[in-house]
DNA sequence: TCACATTTAATTGTTCGCAATTGAATAAGC
DNA sequence: GCTTATTCAATTGCGAACAATTAAATGTGA
């Protein structure tokens, strides 16, 4: 019965790569909060705003496959922003099992006033943007291996 | 008016880190869920049971302190272990403030079982020992960084 | 045309995650 | 002893996140 060096023990919390992404996930979070709060957004909803700045007037599949998220998370979401005046929510006449989601005035605007978020997070980072470049791609690189294997 | 070059915008999805780590914890979470189902768990259980595994009968704050999280998400997370069998809450005579959170036999041997899910995660991650070791310890140290910004 | 599969959103139910509040126990100072 | 502040857990309410189901629209093949 050998006893198991803590630092190599793959069962111990510190040595779990997901546990470090899971709880630097809420640690954004968190750093996010009040810069988003601001803007009345939480920070899926800036992730979907963040989309919807790239292009609007798509469907909600759309941006569920770029999120990474379904329905179930983006169609209460959607309905949210809709009451924010963010966005308008119309079923697509071409198609109508889908529903198009597009930018307000209020929603195109509120563009300019979240221009300040990415280096308030940079700050925050206290890191260079080489090395957050470099991290970002690495753990892309794992998300998409990941995902790779859940589709098997 | 110069048009951003998208590679570079600090406003696009696919150029921030916090989306990347978002989105992989959530593809963690998705590639743990069959592997956690047979335990009965779901991932933040299996925290909670990783940390209790290192050592158990320690107040919720401690486990709170190790996973970043509060009580409102820790208590019925608890309760829902008790439900299970897997711990035994008991509010201390010493504090009577605080509740200590002990495995029972069942909640200990679970700690067997749960043995093989770390190498099905490696396996998953299709990457190797050494360089999950170093982007987890850049991904802590950002963390870390993050959590000190958030205590001002 | 009709039957059947596929696509797409919406809905329902369970579990996290956190802010804010409540309430109880303890500690500190007078 | 009394007041006050602090600590800690529980509770409440809201917003994700996802599985599973439902329902409608579309596409396909016989």
């Amino acid at each position: 019965m050998p006893r198991k060096l803590s630092t190599l023990d793959p069962q111990r919390l510190d040595n779990q790569i997901c546990f470090a992404v899971y709880s630097a996930a809420h640690a954004f979070n968190r750093v996010y909060k009040p810069l988003l709060d601001r803007l009345g957004l939480t920070y899926p909803q800036y992730l979907v705003m963040l989309v919807l700045w790239e292009r609007d007037d798509v469907p909600v599949k759309d941006i569920g496959e770029r999120l990474f998220l379904d329905s179930g998370t983006l169609t209460p979401l959607l309905k949210r922003l809709e009451a924010a005046h963010l966005v308008k929510r119309t079923r697509s006449s071409e198609d109508e099992r889908q529903v198009l989601i597009a930018l307000t005035a209020q929603g195109h605007a509120l563009k300019e006033k979240a221009r300040s978020v990415p280096q308030s997070i940079l700050a925050a980072s206290d890191c260079s943007v080489s090395e957050l470049v470099t991290m970002k791609d690495e753990i892309v690189a794992l998300r998409d291996r990941l995902n790779a294997v859940i589709g098997e």
